[in-house]
DNA sequence: TGTACATCAGTGAACGCGCGTTCACTGATGTAC
DNA sequence: TGTACATCAGTGAACGCGCGTTCACTGATGTAC
């Protein structure tokens, strides 16, 4: 049965969507064009029509990915001034999203998405770099606002923020989604807070 | 030029180092037949002289990695006494080994590993499973001892504490080696301590 | 309002490459007599 | 001590499958006159 023919800004948001939706169900290893063809409703040469080839459509789910984690951070900077009210709301919203959009512990993760890429390797690194950033501003700022201990070392302490995020995502997908994420994130969060605030 | 005729316990064991190695500097997804032969220096057609399979091999890899996390393990608890320094050594030991054997990141993170093989996605989930299980009781056994708050949940402990080692492997592997884990690992402890230790 | 034409998304067949795997054959090593 | 035979690791050619990608063709939609 021949599809509906449809807009290519339509179909490449679908094609996203259905790599992004392969990826977080099989994993990156997994995503073939028939797959995501197949998700959309058209057949695997008609996806040719609106991305130049796979290649293109991975590049298009981390800029897609880079987006929402940023998202995170913009929203939680305009909801709450103190550091560790922010830190605390970024990474339940993180971990929420988790909860929805398996794909990013697999994008991050998986060397298929960049073995033989050094540029989309980069483009990985510079995606984890700018969100480790962000919260490393965070932290800085707390430090200055005396709410975070000033003996702390602000990037290690962004990457170990990471550490509350990472390794539940990865024992959520190996365990076959039979591990909550969002529980782990309420049990580790006061932990953390001790580790990092000041006068307590 | 002919290899060598050798004893198939001997190529077993050079197959698995071979294959590790690989792994560590290309991914498993990189992992091909020809690339393990290459190194062993014998001809593709010969690896199945000692292993069935491609399948086989990955399993090998796997339970040589466990094996050498575990042995971590056990040699921590002869060494210290005290749950605050067992942890702390635990974790400079699995640090320094990721240095020599970057293979175990992408192993575990890797879905190129199990995607379309649930047995072996159950092995790997044992390995981590196994190793936050030990983590844990050094966690209880602190906790008894007065060592350690008896207000944090152990099992979010464990999984912290692998928080500080899986995202700076992943950082370290990503940037192209320009990331210090053991530096990371003596600047997160500290915090990491005084988030769990009893009467700080 | 109707007709001709341009544009562009959808289709299915076919190609080519990488790669795991098989197989018949070679030749080295160890063992029985 | 020497000879015949069994065992087993190494070899190279070939096969087959999956999968990304190309291409000529179809047919729907929108636009110009």
């Amino acid at each position: 049965m021949r599809a509906l023919k449809t807009d290519t800004e339509i179909r490449q948001e679908q094609i996203t969507e259905a790599a992004l939706d392969v990826i977080g169900t099989e994993g990156v290893h997994a995503l073939s064009i028939a797959g995501i063809a197949e998700r959309v409703g058209i057949v695997p040469s008609a996806v040719y029509r609106h991305y130049k080839g796979k290649d293109d459509i991975l590049d298009a789910v981390l800029a897609l990915l880079r987006n929402r984690l940023m998202e995170n951070v913009t929203a939680v900077r305009q909801e709450t001034p103190d550091a560790l009210g922010r830190l605390k709301s970024l990474l339940m919203r993180h971990v929420r999203m988790l909860a929805e959009n398996r794909a990013i512990p697999h994008v991050i993760f998986s060397d298929g998405m960049y073995t033989g890429h050094p540029e989309r390797k980069a483009k990985v690194r510079d995606i984890m770099h700018g969100y480790l950033g962000e919260v490393m501003r965070i932290v800085q700022e707390g430090q200055q606002a005396g709410a975070v201990r000033r003996e702390i070392d602000p990037k290690a302490t962004s990457v170990m923020f990471l550490g509350m995020i990472l390794p539940a995502a990865v024992l959520w997908s190996v365990s076959g989604g039979d591990f909550d994420v969002v529980a782990h994130a309420k049990n580790a969060w006061p932990t953390f807070e001790r580790g990092i605030a000041a006068g307590m």
